[in-house]
DNA sequence: TGGTGGATATGCTGATCGCTCATGGAGACC
DNA sequence: GGTCTCCATGAGCGATCAGCATATCCACCA
């Protein structure tokens, strides 16, 4: 029996979806082929790759090995079909990053228009994602680098071997977004209380964070009048005055005009980071460079919140 | 249409043997077999990897980049391989040399002395070949040093992209080895005619070299009483007064008793460059300790070389 | 405690793939 | 010009593989 190419990449998926049926639809196959892939890459390997569990798989410490060489097997065999197929080794570098989709608003963007001023030959690509999906990602070797939104306690994002390596990049309080005409607009700051009964606007709920979008550790039982999971689409709800949503600072650059971002008192607790996630080790010079420019725009924001406090 | 794993192993065995009849016997495969593999490669990657020859086939620009990819995915999947298999991670790492036949008598088995007294974690093998199936060998990634013998002018040993890394070692000049008890035996030197009819014991000729084992451009038509390609058959032949061979003083550690060697009027000529190949680039440690090693007894060679002068 | 939903494993089937055998064609060397 | 070596290709057959449908297992929940 013998490892097959098929066999390594479904691998990769699955390591990154977490799920066989996951990695089933990602890559346009039934639940079934990849279970039976995984069976002839594991009988293959003569190891163990999984520990099933209901709700998923998670790799074991074979699992893990086989992974991170199959990932450099790939990454070579995708490299020679660049090289092959597009541009012969024209292209100056590529990064691949991911991030939280609050930081699809202003600091992703940002960061890459100065990095592409600085290093206009770059090849970056993004990709939005949850922490659990990022992560895996990173694992997978299909991402160099991740920003990551974390509460506290600011535990790192999983438990594998190695260790991922978390940088803290900028620690912003949350706020609450309330439309230029309603009771909170122009309030220096709300209580707890005074927002528990507002209509709210929150994100299509998970079973772990059943309420994103809502206050968290809100007394009683929020009203829920919208759902959305699009900023854009919140925001705007917000400023026709629908509802009122939390949200961070670092949206106030592109907020639209009737919305205003109100501090909650004794905020102190509600703070999110946001960090620079990688897998260990020496990082590749144009994920440095992107990296550099993270950091950047990150400090700029960082300023604004000041300003802000 | 997909690459496929066998077809890339296939493609650094082509590129190895240079042929694809050669690549098949030695991967167990027919000749048919390997075409229709190398034609679905290429259909694969919608390039042409090979120019065709009467005689074998030849590398393109496409198939060079082809091949250095793909030798970094074999490497990694041989890698997961062990890794799973066998000792989970315990190797301190490994080379693998190459070298021409004589090397093997005395400079490769005592710099792997050397190289276990000093690092005796390292796991260096070794493989005895032609100097094109050594170059091939360097060129597929299946080697990471050989050491090759030339002969004036000493060209590069291919001219293919990009160019190998030469690095002379040593320099010997030839000589005959000659029973204890013959008539040459005692003489500090012999000429060229006095040899030339002499009983010679050769290797069995290739094409390209049809007498190795007689004494270069001898006049007339030399006597070839015996064929052999080993080193100690050779040696012991000419022990037992069989005939006479031409050998390199290199070898004088190891000859066992009733051999003489002796040189050769205006040997001037017929000098043999021992050099150490192998890619440009850098060398990982494991290469670079043995490439010490190597480079040592070189030397240690060169000196007692220079006390026969 | 029993139902439900989401997950993986597996018997079966049709189509594809890949290897072998055998033959053909093209060039180099003697 | 013969011969040798090498690569290409048509036909056939055996193994493999993806899909479908179904079984099974487990956590969660009323």
């Amino acid at each position: 029996m013998e490892m097959t190419l098929l066999g390594l990449r479904i691998l990769r998926e699955v390591a990154e979806r977490g799920t066989f049926t996951a990695a089933a639809e990602a890559l346009g196959y039934t639940q079934s082929a990849v279970s039976r892939q995984m069976a002839a890459l594991e009988q293959a390997t003569g190891a163990r790759l999984f520990d099933r569990h209901p709700g998923g798989v998670r790799l074991t410490g074979s699992g893990r090995a086989l992974l991170r060489n199959a990932v450099v097997a790939l990454a070579a065999l995708e490299a020679a079909e660049r090289e092959l197929r597009g541009a012969e080794k024209v292209e100056g570098g590529r990064v691949r990053l991911g991030f939280f989709p609050t930081a699809g608003a202003v600091i992703v963007p940002r960061a890459l228009a100065m990095l592409c001023q600085e290093h206009p030959h770059l090849q970056v690509t993004t990709r939005e994602g949850t922490t659990p999906s990022l992560v895996r990602a990173l694992r997978a070797g299909t991402l160099d680098l991740a920003l990551l939104s974390s509460r506290p306690p600011h535990r790192s994002p999983d438990t594998d071997d190695p260790p991922l390596s978390v940088e803290p990049l900028l620690e912003v309080h949350l706020a609450v977004a309330v439309p230029a005409g309603g009771p909170f607009a122009e309030r220096g700051s709300v209580s707890v209380e005074e927002i528990a009964g507002a209509p709210w606007i929150a994100s299509p709920g998970t079973a772990n964070e059943p309420l994103l979008g809502v206050w968290p550790g809100l007394p009683g039982r929020p009203t829920v009048r919208h759902t959305a999971r699009d900023w854009l689409t919140k925001l705007h709800l917000v400023a026709a005055g629908a509802g009122i949503t939390t949200a961070t600072p670092t949206l106030l650059p592109v907020v639209p005009p009737g919305v205003r971002f109100v501090p909650v008192e004794r905020v102190a607790e509600e703070v999110r980071r946001v960090s620079l996630v990688r897998m260990p080790g020496p990082l590749k010079a144009p994920a440095q460079a992107l990296a550099r420019a993270l950091r950047r725009q990150a400090a700029d924001l960082a300023d604004v919140e000041d300003l802000e406090d």
